[in-house]
DNA sequence: TTTGTCAATTGACATCATGTCAAGTAACGA
DNA sequence: TCGTTACTTGACATGATGTCAATTGACAAA
């Protein structure tokens, strides 16, 4: 985990992994059978030891539809930046992985729940703009929320983390909320 | 190229290139010494038959500023899925090599430029919203339109070509223009 | 004290894709 | 006839993942 998170997922062999926990690769071969299964168990350790869902979680108790949008992306936009490192190099195997596909769908699915959730909260308020079905909106929302969105925006624009959640809650407003 | 396009680039080995051509594997290394610099070429080759720069280029004859902004999202977002097969394998090798990634990151350098000039166009015209410097607004209009994000919205979520040209204009309008 | 089990080790090996190298061949033009 | 050019065949190196077999050392139960 310390090693994907710290060289961003790149060039993290089974051999590197197993020499900093101190055993052989074949060793390692005896607890994850395979790559794909060690990036996975990692990330469920990383959402474990980060009470991620709790975290994310935390946003319904949110008193309005667009103070939950916000509190959504402030908490989805914060920990993003811990996971990158595993993201990437899930995302990276996700093409030719069959395991590695489906786990990062799974972890997008449920990402995308809490977008859903909270176009749900937009729309009983009756905040959520016209022009956008429940579906369409959330679409929306949680392609903007990607990872890919979220490290093109601070590693190739520049942006600070601060500046990429304020940014952010704005834009989703203007876009969804009425 | 056809096989890139059409199996979206997955899986394509040099070995099935040369195949398809009807020459040797090694006799397209003669021609191609990395299959990165064919990768390279081959988007070359297909923005070359596809007129692309000068389609891109259309929207600079529009007489205001949203309209240039609509009529580059539609011609970019016409052109995407036309190179969608050959993008993918270059954006799959970006991570491991290096040519491939400066290839790629000058394609959307070049495409980056198109936005700023849209940006410029509505700043001039009185109608970028003040929320954003010109410079921010075409980091957000520039992932706005990225690949990934337009893979997401039809692939994933499903919506039509049609959709995703007519939505992306309207969210773009929303968050762009004042 | 013996025996069995468990986790790990060493080292060899299969696989698969990219990329390299060497020797040979068929066509074509001067 | 000679030389050049494009290509062929086939062998090989590399680097990563993943597999297999034989071995070791510790510990626990009989």
């Amino acid at each position: 985990m310390d090693l994907l998170v710290e060289s961003r997922g790149k060039g993290v062999r089974m051999g590197d992994i197993a020499k900093l926990a101190g055993i052989s690769r074949q060793a390692l071969y005896l607890h994850f059978t395979t790559r794909a299964e060690l990036l996975i168990a990692t990330t469920i350790y990383l959402d474990e030891i980060n009470n991620t869902d709790e975290r994310l979680a935390a946003s319904r108790n949110a008193r309005s539809g667009p103070e939950r949008l916000d509190t959504y992306i402030e908490a989805w936009g914060t920990y993003i930046p811990e996971i990158y490192g595993v993201a990437k190099a899930l995302l990276a195997m996700k093409d030719t992985d069959d395991a590695a596909s489906k786990a990062w769908q799974n972890r997008m699915q449920a990402m995308r729940h809490g977008c859903e959730a909270a176009i749900e909260a937009l729309k009983d308020d009756g905040n959520l703009s016209p022009d956008y079905s429940p579906d369409e909106a959330t679409d929306i929302l949680w392609t903007l929320l990607s990872v890919r969105n979220w490290e093109q925006l601070t590693i190739e624009c520049g942006w600070s983390q601060a500046d990429y959640i304020r940014k952010m809650k704005q834009l989703a407003r203007r876009v969804l909320v009425v």
